[in-house]
DNA sequence: GTGATTGCAAATGTTTTGCAACACT
DNA sequence: AGTGTTGCAAAACATTTGCAATCAC
């Protein structure tokens, strides 16, 4: 298996696009880092090793990494985009608890089997596709009582 | 079964809210419509009717109607919220053609379940979910052909 | 009359873009 | 050398908010 670093070098020759410092620090930064970065979040990581970078680049870069696959954008419905590393892993969902925004990562064959079946029925062929359950963790119901 | 603008009434009511013409002709313009307006295009629509509501009424309004759930946001990942009306309607997910956006609205009692069971297995109350199925319809790959 | 509501414009917050300077190949 | 890239600041975009005038009850 590829590293995601050699996948990424490998999409941007294929591209035409150049290997800079900054590509290569964004995506090491991403690599680095377990939970699900926001822009914002992943651009103050960045300048830590790096102050010159410019909040630009990063949008510039995710959307470099999106494309290539190496990078999945994820939607918490809190008004901000955030990514995680998903070159090489499985496909997983997510279950966010919309109190203390924990999160935690579902993988679930059945429903995943059901999803071909529906979208074949209907003379579709699967791309992708997103799940989010959004619920209440066992802590945050205990804190409000 | 009461009719939504009933329960919005009803809503407005509780709340201490009241009833003005603004807020009637926002409801029945999503009532009206069959598909998934933006907040924008609801605005386009309701202007034509009454060309002096403003923006942030039409903002102000949706916030009530989803609080009163009466209309579900949905989000397909494009930068805008859309609108439904929710109210006595069975729950449904969404398979979108990614080539053409044709959107066919699904319903999957077991998919629904397991859900439930995924959430209540780590401890959460499930509030809602979204399930997006991507793919591509049968027309379009003919087409490609 | 009183408190909620409205439209407007300004503010917000995230993401995008134009541009001149700069860097990779 | 030449095209792609960068950082900056300004722009774009959806959405929210402050406020004085207005309206519903």
């Amino acid at each position: 298996m590829k590293m995601p670093q050699d996948v990424f070098i490998d999409y941007l020759a294929d591209n035409n696009l150049k290997i800079t410092p900054q590509r290569r620090l964004i995506l090491e930064t991403i690599l680095n880092q377990k939970e699900h970065l926001s822009s914002e979040e992943l651009y103050a990581k960045v300048k830590k090793k790096d102050a010159s970078v410019g909040q630009a680049t990063i949008y510039r870069t995710l959307k470099l990494l999106v494309d290539a696959d190496i990078v999945e954008p994820l939607d918490f419905a809190d008004g901000v985009t955030r990514y995680e590393a998903s070159y090489g892993k499985e496909h997983h969902d997510h279950l966010i608890c919309t109190v203390c925004s924990k999160n935690i990562e579902i993988m679930d064959p059945l429903i995943e089997r059901r999803q071909e079946e529906i979208a074949e029925k209907h003379g579709f062929k699967l791309c992708s596709h997103k799940m989010y359950l959004y619920g209440i963790c066992e802590e945050c119901r205990n804190k409000k009582l």
